[in-house]
DNA sequence: CACCAGCTATTGAGATATAT
DNA sequence: ATATATCTCAATAGCTGGTG
């Protein structure tokens, strides 16, 4: 999808690029061969292409790529920068950013994962996380992610943060995790499945209170499970938004012709 | 249960291409 | 030149919903 972005081109959006690739410019160096283009000026053009040309030495620069692209569409990044990926998902002992604070830190890099705890190696996760250039969560920007800076304002932003549920919902998945995973028919093994996140907390005092070492296996485990259909659904959302955005028709030309 | 980013719809100004 | 139609883009406001 990358390759075939030219939103970062001035005045073009989602519409004018839609009509790029049905004159068939479906790529960044067809763009550079294209001659001429209905509907756009020569001079206009070769704006773009001398445009495109400063961009393609950044092609494999995340976080330029990320400036010049608006947030909507930053998931386009993903196919390209996923094996930068860092799958993240807290648990915390209450809802209340400011009172509350992280129990568990759950980073999945793709290929392992690691649970952080409070008390114990929290900060080590969180100086992983300080590096990280491409974060992915669910439900991330408006809980993980201000959760954590409030506790930690130290850490710098992400350069790029995919939040899966506000893009899931684009395609028509609501709902909270538990329920989309089982929409997508995901299974969670039978020690954790059910759980929910107050059920979380619950574990983490018994782990706190009676040191309880089970309660904090069963939470990692919880964790784990969150942590790790990041991926699965971090896939299905680009393949999903990929193929809405190919074949979206353009609503344009529909003239009621009276009734 | 408290919180708040992202979504949607709307508006209006400014560009741009094209036909006459 | 002029008129028209289409599109971009920024600003605004209100709303939705999922997090442990």
């Amino acid at each position: 999808m990358l390759y075939r972005t030219f939103l970062f081109l001035p005045g073009v959006s989602e519409k004018t690029e839609f009509y790029l690739w049905q004159e068939g410019v479906t790529h960044w160096w067809k763009l550079l061969e294209t001659k001429s283009l209905p509907g756009v000026s020569s001079g206009r053009l070769y704006f773009w292409q001398q445009k495109l040309r400063h961009v393609i030495p950044f092609e494999d620069n995340l976080s330029f790529l990320a400036q010049i692209l608006p947030k909507r569409h930053h998931w386009r990044l993903y196919e390209k920068f996923k094996n930068k990926a860092l799958f993240l998902d807290i648990e915390t002992d209450g809802l209340k950013k400011g009172h509350n604070q992280v129990t568990v830190l759950g980073l999945f890099d793709g290929k392992n994962y690691q649970a952080f705890i409070a008390g114990e190696n929290l900060e080590e996760g969180l100086e992983l996380l300080a590096e990280a250039s491409l974060v992915i969560t669910f439900g991330g920007s408006f809980f993980d992610i201000p959760f954590l800076k409030s506790l930690y304002p130290w850490l710098p932003d992400p350069k790029v943060h995919l939040d899966l549920c506000p893009l899931l919902k684009r395609l028509g998945f609501k709902g909270g995790l538990k329920r989309i995973e089982k929409i997508l028919g995901l299974s969670r093994p039978g020690e954790v499945d059910g759980l929910d996140g107050f059920e979380a907390v619950k574990l983490w005092w018994r782990w706190q209170r009676r040191h309880d070492a089970k309660a904090l296996e069963k939470l990692v485990l919880y964790n784990r499970e969150d942590v790790i259909n990041l991926k699965y659904l971090a896939e299905i959302t680009y393949n999903g938004l990929k193929h809405l955005t190919l074949t979206r028709h353009v609503p344009a030309l529909t003239v009621s012709s009276g009734g």
